[in-house]
RNA sequence: GGGCCAUUAGCUCAGCAGGUUAGAGCGCAGUCCUGAUAAGACUGAGGUCUCUGGUUCGAGUCCAGAAUGGCCCA
């Protein structure tokens, strides 16, 4: 696929080496003379064309290339591969021209989801990238032109991570100490260190696309198109800039991912647990007692648990539970509120409350904080109407501002029911903050460290704990203070506690567009069809405004710029506004990497007051640059606008379910976004997507490497080979559920299904190569059922894998294609194998159409695999196809799918072929059962079939049975009462529960009974009176008795017998054919090929002399032997003694010259 | 704590507008067949269809709840 091999006209000699024609090469020299490529040669396909088989040059005497039956996939493979690579299969099957009269003037859109190319592709990226590879496949053949634009994801903290841990940087200022420049440039140099081996396994599984010309997030052109995504949604306002907790290390000065989180949370965390005390306002305390008619001065106090001291000056709310009950607790002079069901274990056991009520008296209280951090110094700020932060104004009173409120998510469970509330320090907390226009006091810096005037003042916030609680106990809030051990997050790498802190970031308006994107969704095709209003239609109903800011280095700079002078902000929608609006235009011009650092010395002036801007120091989540991929992968709009018009949306993208949130999000959002902003004419980027389950281990656990059960690509591919692995993921399980992936799982795929077929194919070339016939000429005239069966339902299937693909089900058509090749080896080749056999001296319209029919099986099924298994598809059409039709299309895969040809699907005909199958599967059961080898002939064989028709379609079929089942004539029953005896008897854990103590009798009177009449009841279905109880049918139970003389089996409705008795022909026939069994064996011994002709030599007793007599012309026929001869051999001959059931006979066998 | 999915033979999976006795492959045991032969066929053992209720003449299948597992999110 590369260019060089696109243009070198030098590469067949490279070819001629390759393994797949290892030891062939004189040959192919030899007779293929004129193929040879001229370098200047007018007629290009003549100049591209290099047969991997030339077995249909003039003067050959096979057809096909020779099949060996003990394939090596893996070997297979990589020769094809290099076919592949050299005739730049790949290359032609995107530059065919579309078939006519398809939508979208033939070109179908894929959108590949792009990896990061930093870590060794795993498993579950082979499983995505086989997924991704079959459906443009399959397009590709319905003539569809598929372009297939790899990509590669480059940005992130996951990447920033890596390189920190190799340089051992600890922290953010130690990254800035090292230098930004130098930092992004190993991040840089890290994201194509795999590339190589990632390149390597896609094309190893035959995973088909462009990756020579890949999109790269981090180059230039891909985050101008970022920026000017930025600066459409800017423009239409979904822009801004907001607070939210995050879990913030202030030790390294960073917020942490929940990814990062999850990797540090410790269990037994000791940590304080404070009982507080909130008093009241006078007010406040007058109009609750009043409420509960409580008269009196003493000062009411809620209590409130928390395990976060720390976090008490930033408190400016307690929220209760209002259908929770509370009670009012005298104590010590004074009224304390705690929840009536925790009160008890706050306030100790025995304590009853004065009087209680439910939590929504309480709200709306108003208590005196315990710190005003506004007086201390601290900027205090306060939600508006908006939910937005403002500085609260100098001077303006915070009295009465700290009030009880109700939440949703008050537990009782632990604490005192009454929450303490800090919104700069606690996701729900803030979120209650936004929704009650709360206060907002954050009296502790991005280093953790409290605030001047407070408690524990400059010391780190845990520290700061004590100090608190001290300060409290002076002042007479404490109720009560301990320790408890709970799990905490701490800092994956420095051990830090981690707090949860309100810091600035920037966001994207999605909420607000929450109806459309649910609207798109409802347009988008999802395979498995649950996540559309499952997981991801949940989680769009949920939506939240995206968080689009990470204050970190290696990332697509957010190119937001904000004037140091009147805080007016900007945004820039690409390299010429930038260098439009810089202050140093010059500079700006020459920026040639548009990362941080050097982005961010690009100052702009501001139009609003003449000031100088400067850039927000955050760069985007990772995630937008994935999901702006429709875009910036062709630098729209900027260049490519056609291209991008083109290819938008997008008709298939697939990867795995964690996706739902990650890409297929953020591809939607975007989508979405930019068509509210009239920006892109459609808010779908993609109209169906396969969503895969993961990837677990035999046991079913997730792979990691941390647990050492990933499973390693290239062991499998090794071992297996590409197809394998790809059918074993195709057809495993649905594309959607989790699978279980082992070595062992995909060699019996590889055993099950691809060594079935390629039996199939390696029996089919032997043959034909023997009779020299022509398997693509169609019989004259009518051909045999069996054959006409075959094609009914090839054609079903491919009707059915057709349908199946269309519904991107890749599974249930893989399924079905198991299922007819299975059919086809072990019905329609085993029942036919005489045909062929027969064929080779003589010539037929029966062996034509034979040949014909499982020719014509096997170039459909190469069609039909091509998109599953591409390797053994191309090898079968190479071989099947293009070694004997120069104009058939180089490689299966530029192929046309093919097509139903509906008048030959005969339903009837497949119903009476699944009737034989059984009736003979149901005589080889009856066979076993007495014991009588299918090689001794029967007499008879009757079977009862449920109606007429089906007896009728025995009867046409009676050769077949009595071939199958090595037996004389075949019987049609109207009853099998002929062949089997029914038994009456009790069913004893039936009646014992309905009759128990009439049990007994009921005994006694059935066994009295005629059994026949019993049984005509039974099977009539009607009750059987006995001593008077009517019993039901299901109460009594038939035992079938083979009739002496039969050997019977029954299933559903049928019964199959045989007659047992042996008479001496057949036993004499038998025998013959045993004697043909261990010849053929001896042929084989003695290495001679299919076709030698012998002379046979046997010394033995009378019977044997008379059975070879009598049955001699059968025994010569099959064995291809000239003479029998009742001598001793020759030494030159191949002689063994047998055993034939007791009987000794020495044979003998030699090639006759 | 919320959401989605799964649970059928030792293993991997089918099954379902509710309908006689729930299937296949692998594995195991045995038998057979054989010029597709390092294949193949047949038979057998192996199932409280995760559990508990409900709807129904009838539930593996529909409904509700629970348990276990996986994933996603708090």
């Amino acid at each position: 696929m590369s260019a060089r091999h696109w243009r070198e006209p030098g590469w067949y000699r490279g070819h001629a080496r390759s393994s797949l024609f290892r030891g062939r090469a004189s040959s192919f020299r030899r007779r293929t003379p004129g193929v040879q490529p001229s370098g200047k040669g007018t007629n290009q396909s003549r100049h591209w064309f290099v047969p991997p088989y030339d077995n249909a040059a003039p003067g050959g005497c096979t057809m096909f290339k020779p099949v060996d039956p003990k394939v090596s996939f893996p070997r297979l493979e990589e020769g094809i591969l290099d076919f592949w690579q050299k005739n730049a299969i790949f290359r032609r099957s995107v530059d065919k021209e579309p078939a006519p009269g398809l939508p979208n003037d033939g070109l179908f859109v894929f959108y590949e989801g792009p990896p990061t190319a930093n870590a060794r592709p795993g498993i579950h990226h082979v499983l995505a990238r086989v997924f991704k590879d079959l459906v443009p496949r399959y397009k590709t053949m319905r003539g569809y032109r598929v372009p297939r634009k790899a990509g590669w994801d480059t940005h992130g903290l996951p990447v920033e991570l890596e390189i920190e841990k190799e340089l051992g940087l600890q922290s953010k200022s130690e990254i800035e100490a090292y230098g930004i420049a130098a930092f992004n440039a190993k991040c840089k140099e890290s994201v194509t260190r795999y590339v190589e081996e990632w390149t390597r396994l896609s094309e190893r599984i035959a995973f088909w696309a462009d990756l020579e010309h890949p999109y790269m997030t981090y180059h230039n052109d891909y985050i101008e198109s970022c920026w000017w995504i930025f600066k459409e949604l800017w423009d239409h306002g979904m822009v801004y800039q907001d607070y939210r907790v995050t879990p913030h290390c202030p030790r390294c000065g960073t917020s942490l991912s929940d990814h990062e989180v999850s990797q540090g949370y410790e269990d037994d965390t000791p940590d304080p647990s404070v009982f507080v005390k909130f008093t009241l306002t006078p007010d406040s305390a007058n109009r609750l007692r009043q409420a509960a008619g409580l008269p009196g001065d003493e000062p009411v106090r809620l209590v409130a648990w928390t395990t976060t001291p720390w976090t008490l000056p930033g408190n400016t709310a307690l929220a209760v539970k209002v259908d929770a009950h509370y009670g009012l607790y005298r104590r010590d002079g004074e009224l304390l509120v705690v929840a009536k069901e925790l009160g008890a274990r706050v306030l100790g056991e025995g304590s009853e409350p004065e009087r209680w009520g439910t939590g929504d008296i309480l709200v709306g209280l108003a208590y005196e904080p315990l710190y005003r951090p506004e007086d201390l110094g601290s900027e205090v700020k306060r939600f508006d109407v908006e939910g937005r932060l403002r500085p609260l104004p100098p001077r303006e009173s915070t009295d009465n501002l700290r009030r009880v409120i109700a939440a949703d998510y008050v537990s009782l469970d632990d604490g005192s029911g009454i929450v303490h509330t800090a919104p700069a320090f606690g996701a729900e907390d803030f979120e209650q903050g936004k929704l009650f226009k709360l206060l907002f006091a954050q009296p502790i810096d991005l280093r953790g460290l409290m605030a001047e005037g407070l408690p524990g003042a400059g010391k780190f916030a845990k520290d700061a704990d004590k100090d608190v609680i001290r300060d409290l106990e002076a002042r007479g809030l404490m109720l009560k203070s301990g320790t408890i051990k709970h799990t905490y997050p701490f800092c994956w790498r420095c051990k830090t506690p981690l707090l949860y802190y309100a810091k600035p970031s920037w966001y994207i308006r999605t909420t607000k567009q929450r109806d459309s994107l649910l609207e798109g969704n409802s347009r988008i095709h999802w395979y498995p069809e649950h996540i559309q209003a499952g997981r991801f239609g949940n989680w769009l109903e949920n939506n939240i405004d995206w968080a689009v800011s990470r204050e970190r280095y290696w990332g697509t700079p957010l190119p937001f710029w904000r004037c140091e002078s009147c805080a007016a902000d900007a945004c820039i929608g690409s390299k010429a506004e930038l260098v439009d609006r810089a202050t140093d235009r010059a500079r700006a011009q020459a920026l040639d990497d548009f990362h941080r650092p050097f982005i961010d010395d690009v100052t702009l002036r501001c139009d609003a007051c003449g000031g100088t801007m400067r850039r927000v120091p955050e760069v985007a989540d990772a995630w937008f640059d994935s999901g702006a991929m429709p875009y910036a992968q062709w630098h729209y709009p900027f260049e490519n606008v056609e291209e991008f018009e083109r290819n938008f949306p997008a008709d298939y993208i697939c990867e795995a379910i964690d996706q739902t949130r990650g890409w297929f999000y953020t591809l939607h959002a975007e989508a979405t976004l930019l068509a509210a902003a009239e920006a892109v004419p459609e808010s779908i980027s993609f109209k169906n997507v396969i969503c895969l389950g993961h990837i677990q281990d035999e046991k079913g656990n997730k792979m990691s490497k941390s647990k050492g059960n990933a499973a390693e690509p290239w062991t499998v591919l090794d071992r297996h080979g590409a197809d394998a692995t790809r059918w074993y993921m195709y057809t495993a399980s649905p594309a959607g559920s989790s699978r279980r992936f082992s070595l062992p799982l995909v060699e019996e795929g590889v055993r099950r299904f691809l060594l079935t077929l390629w039996n199939t194919y390696s029996f089919f070339v032997s043959y034909a190569n023997i009779d020299e016939v022509d398997p693509r000429t169609p019989p004259k005239g009518t051909p045999p059922e069996i054959d006409r069966w075959l094609l009914s339902e090839l054609n079903a299937l491919i009707q059915k894998v057709t349908d199946e693909l269309e519904a991107y089900d890749p599974t249930d058509a893989g399924r079905a294609i198991d299922a007819f090749v299975d059919d086809l080896s072990n019905w329609y080749v085993r029942r036919s194998r005489r045909r062929f056999w027969r064929g080779v001296s003589e010539s037929d319209e029966d062996k034509q159409s034979a040949y014909h029919t499982l020719y014509t099986a096997l170039v459909t099924l190469s069609k039909l695999l091509a998109p599953f298994t591409p390797y053994v598809a191309e090898e079968l059409w190479q071989n099947l196809v293009r070694s004997v039709d120069r104009d058939a299309p180089m490689s299966v895969h530029l192929a046309d799918w093919p097509e139903v040809d509906r008048r030959r699907v005969d339903e009837t005909l497949n119903a009476e072929t699944q009737l034989v199958k059984r009736v003979c599967s149901m005589g080889r059961g009856a066979r076993a059962k007495a014991q009588i080898k299918v090689r001794l002939p029967v007499a008879e064989v009757l079977v009862k079939t449920r109606t007429p028709e089906e007896a009728a379609a025995l009867r046409k079929n009676e050769q077949l049975v009595l071939e199958e089942l090595n037996a004389k004539t075949l019987t049609l029953l109207e009853d099998e009462r002929e062949v089997v005896h029914f038994g009456v008897r009790p069913n004893l854990p039936v009646l014992g529960r309905k009759y128990a103590a009439d049990l007994q009798v009921i005994r006694q009177g059935l066994a009295a009974m005629p059994p026949a009449a019993v049984v005509e009841l039974v099977r009539g279905g009607q009750t059987v009176p006995v001593e008077g109880f009517d019993l039901e049918p299901g109460e009594i139970l038939l035992d079938a008795k083979d009739v002496e003389g039969f050997a019977a089996s029954s299933e559903a409705g049928y019964t199959v017998a045989v007659t047992t008795a042996i008479t001496p022909e057949l036993a004499d026939e038998g025998l013959a054919r045993e004697i043909v069994r261990r010849l053929q064996d001896m042929r084989r011994e003695a290495g001679f090929d299919l076709a030698d002709r012998i002379t046979t030599w046997y010394t033995g007793d009378g019977d044997i002399a008379r059975v070879m007599q009598s049955h001699a012309a059968y025994i010569q026929g099959e064995t291809l032997s000239t003479a029998i001869l009742a001598a001793a051999a020759p030494p030159d001959a191949h002689t063994a003694p047998h055993d034939l059931e007791g009987i000794a006979v020495t044979l003998a066998v030699r090639r006759n010259p």
